[in-house]
Parts: C-alpha cells; structure tokens; sequence
DNA sequence: GTATTCGTACGAAATTTTTCCTACCTGACA
DNA sequence: TGTCAGGTAGGAAAAATTTCGTACGAATAC
C-alpha cells in the first residue's frame, strides 16, 4: 500500500480520484525517456540531454523532477549532495499504459488497426518492416 | 499556399513559427475522434458523444469547437442555423503524424518496438494477435 | 404575441503545465 | 578566509489548456 501521500498535493484531482499515478505530462514524459535510456542520473545530466533538444533552463528541469518526485513518478538518492533521480516505475508498465490509451484515443482500441497504420507509414523503414515480419513468425503458436 | 492567418492568435509560440497546423490537444483529440467517427456534425451532437464518457458543458465543447476553427483543426459550414463542422485534415494525416511522434517520444523511432510491445500486451486480444499476423502475412513481397 | 427552447459569441475564470528568479548551502581552491 | 562553481528549495510568474457564465438572436410551441 501507498503510505506516503503528500505526492497528492501534486496529482490533479481526476488523478487523486483514483488513486494511482498521474500521467506524466508531456516534458515529464523527455525526462523519463532519459532516465529510461541511461538510468538514474542527476538533474545535471537530465538537463543536458534535454538542451541536445531544445533549451531548457536548468532549474526548470530540476523543478520539474522535484514535482515528479512528489507525484511519485520518480524517486530519488539524496545520500549525496547531488540527487539521483530513477523512474518509480517500471518503463514497461508505464508504457504499456500509455500505448493502451493511444491505441484507444486513436484506433478504437484496436491494435491491429494501429500496426496497419505502422505499416503503411512512410517514416518506417524497410528494416523496421523486415524486423516487425520476423517477429510475428517468430511468435509462439500458441 | 495559407492565406487566411486568423488562427495563428490561437496558436502557440512554437508552432505559430513553425507555420502549421499545430497538434490537437487531449480535449481536442476526443473532439476529433467524434467528427473522424461519425462524419461531419453539430456541436449539439459531438458533446452528447462527449457526455458518454464524462459530463461536459456544451458551451465547453462549442467554445473549444469554435477555438479549433481558429486554429485550422476544423472548418465549418454556418450556412445553416447550427453550424455543421468537420475536421480539417484527412483523419490519415493528422494520425500519421501522431504515431509518428508517439513512436519518436516512446520508442526512440522504432516501430518495431511498437509492435513487440503490443503483442506482449496483455489488452490485445487473441483475435487482434491473430489478425494482425494474417496481415503481415498478406503483405506484398516488396 | 410571447415564452420557451436551442443555437452562437465571447470574455473571463479555473486548472494544469512549464519556466524561471531568488535564496541559500556546500565543497574546492587560491 | 573568501570566493566561486555548482548543487537544492520553493514561490511565483508565464503559458497553455479547459471550463463556464452571460448575452443575445432565431426558431418553435402554445
């Protein structure tokens, strides 16, 4: 069970409803992309993979993971003077429950209509489309 | 070439210098999926879809209708009393785009790692497994 | 005709998200 | 010691998004 519950403070009201994590919101999603890619890390490094992107102002980021931190979207080292910050949760539950919504936003819930989308992209490549058929021939009958 | 600007005060900074339609929002992609749905329709008609899923005001949904006719996410006929609008991009274009940056935000580009994920999800039902194998089998060779 | 219903227009408020300013603490080092 | 670089904390502003109140016009029912 949940213990701690002064992330509220932070969790928009449909959000508290429920219980549960909030979504993180579209900059909190850049910043889980580079805790997933490289693993926990500080604000410092957080930032400059950001400003590869587009600028961002230092204690922007760090504001924003302090707010990450208190919904519960990540947690943090404060042993050292400099924080280390990793996602709460697991990337694939998370993304599960992203890849959920957008298939339902956006295609009725249907992921076979999604991967026909996926396939019938330009911005997919050849090799994506090779890779995609060798893995559903290769997919366990059952 | 765009020759009516007006939408540009509904934009933001980012994609007014962009000079393109911008993305739609969450409240506007719930607006979307009614008019991709069901075709051309008043707002009387997209906020009682909306009203199915959760309780919104009509003058909510109508000033926000009206805020995507700024923005040039919707265009409508006034010829009538009660305004008939209706997407303004072929529903194929705006969701190419949405995947495509959904598959860049989540994925690191890779739609095959889309498709791993969603036949490891839990929410794709045996028959979605099944037909999207059948499709990738029909696939032209080249 | 007049009241009621149903529509649009539009400003403004409320909420959510994002950014940044200022303060202050700590360690390195000249 | 003093200063400087680099860290955290937190309030507040700014920006973006969403919701709603009020006004008012046109159709419809009685």
């Amino acid at each position: 069970m949940v213990r701690n519950l002064s992330y509220l403070y932070r969790m928009n009201a449909k959000d508290q409803s429920k219980n549960k994590l909030p979504e993180p919101t579209k900059a909190e999603l850049e910043i889980l992309q580079v805790l997933w890619q490289h693993g926990p890390s500080t604000v410092r490094f957080v930032n400059d993979e950001l400003n590869l992107q587009r600028p961002v102002n230092y204690t922007s980021t760090l504001k924003l993971m302090q707010i990450m931190v208190e919904k519960g979207l990540l947690t943090r080292d404060e042993s050292s003077m400099k924080h280390i910050y990793r996602a709460a949760e697991a990337e694939q539950k998370t993304k599960d429950h992203l890849v959920d919504k957008f298939v339902d936003t956006l295609f009725n819930g249907s992921a076979g209509k999604l991967v026909m989308q996926l396939l019938g992209n330009q911005k997919t490549s050849k090799e994506e489309l090779e890779a995609i058929k060798e893995m559903i021939k290769n997919m366990p009958k059952e």
